[in-house]
DNA sequence: GAACCGTGGCC
DNA sequence: TGGCCAAGGTT
């Protein structure tokens, strides 16, 4: 007979070992009856999604200075709040976004649903933010499967099935384990615990609040854990990307569509990326096009991308075929997905401004 | 189910 | 350097 972990003993190791966030109430106030703000939850849940704590705090910062209630962000114009979230990544989140902050203002008098149906049918809220803003911001008895709760049930249970088909089994796991009491506090408990001591690699296994009950360690495969279906190889695709500075420093940009990769970002005018070589294409404006000696590369979440950079400086009175010239008060280079940022870096080096 | 959708840090 | 990895959702 195995001995069963206890939700106990993670809140215990939590009540000590939680970490400090802008969007957090620590659990001595939680459990004095202080809840969070749904709106920063819900804010931070969706910038944290496939993203790090690191890379998320000032983005948080900056949102809720700029944006303090979701009537506020429900007010703002798209190209403030996509330019605010550039560099974040997964850009359809911030489009998500907007739609659900003016779905929650128009449609449920600026209050988050407090239950994980209702949270469910709303944009960018599917399954795991659902339950983690009705644990976190509600302290309902949701169950919440991110990540590191898979590799923490993987290991605690030694399961071999790789992901994804080991979701379900491990979802129930997960929730055979959520306790009714301070659920909340138990949600940000597994994932602290997957973040900080149950890692990818190099667990901490000596000092985890879980090492007795732990199979994998038992069995000593718990760093083998979870097991992963092969991924495909990345393609790469080729690019051109065209910068034209106009002579009084204004530059020409585009907005791309809003559907597809880098969806409702700023960025260059320039051919289609292809694999194999650049696809025909024509510039955006006629100028004196020079090649920058450096291609900008980058890599999405499933191909690589070489572009050639092309710049040249242009007369005020030339109009462009694609595009429009934003003066230098009107465009912000971090307005910039990292891809565009790149290219803009390599001409300013180039042409030292 | 599988494909699509970013980025920065780590080893 | 290049693959892996992170508090996923949508189509």
């Amino acid at each position: 007979m195995c001995e069963q972990p206890k939700a106990a003993d993670l809140l215990e190791w939590y009540d000590r070992h939680a970490r400090a966030m802008p969007w957090r109430v620590g659990p001595a106030d939680r459990q004095a009856g202080v809840l969070p703000d749904p709106y920063r939850v819900w804010l931070s849940e969706i910038m944290l999604q496939q993203t790090t704590v690191a890379a998320v705090k000032d983005y948080f910062l900056r949102f809720t200075a700029r944006w303090p209630t979701v009537q506020d962000l429900a007010a703002a114009k798209d190209a403030d709040v996509m330019g605010e979230w550039a560099g974040l990544g997964y850009y359809a989140r911030a489009r998500n976004l907007l739609k659900c902050a003016r779905l929650v203002a128009q449609d449920h008098q600026g209050q988050f649903p407090r239950h994980y149906d209702d949270l469910l049918k709303l944009p960018g809220i599917g399954p795991y933010t659902a339950g983690a803003v009705s644990a976190i911001a509600f302290d309902q008895p949701s169950t919440v499967v991110d990540g590191n709760v898979e590799r923490v049930m993987a290991r605690v249970y030694d399961v071999h099935t790789p992901l994804p088909v080991a979701k379900p089994e491990l979802t129930q796991l997960a929730a055979e384990l959520t306790p009714s009491k301070r659920p909340g506090d138990y949600a940000q408990a597994v994932m602290d615990l997957g973040a900080t001591i149950c890692t990818p690699k190099n667990p901490a296994c000596g000092i985890c609040p879980w090492r007795t009950p732990c199979q994998g360690r038992a069995n000593g495969t718990a760093t083998e854990l979870p097991k992963k279906t092969p991924k495909k190889p990345k393609p790469t695709r080729f690019g051109t990307v065209y910068i034209a500075r106009r002579v009084d420093g204004a530059i020409l940009l585009e907005r791309r569509p809003d559907s597809g990769l880098l969806g409702g970002m700023l960025g260059w005018p320039g051919s289609d990326w292809q694999e194999g070589s650049v696809p025909d294409h024509s510039a955006p404006i006629r100028a004196e096009w020079k090649i920058l000696p450096t291609e900008a590369r980058h890599t999405f979440t499933h191909f690589h991308l070489r572009l050639t950079v092309k710049t040249a400086l242009v007369p005020m009175d030339r109009a462009p075929k694609v595009g429009a010239f934003l003066t230098l008060d009107e465009f912000r280079p971090s307005d910039l997905p990292t891809v565009m940022r790149k290219a803009f870096d390599l001409a300013s080096a180039k042409s030292g401004n």
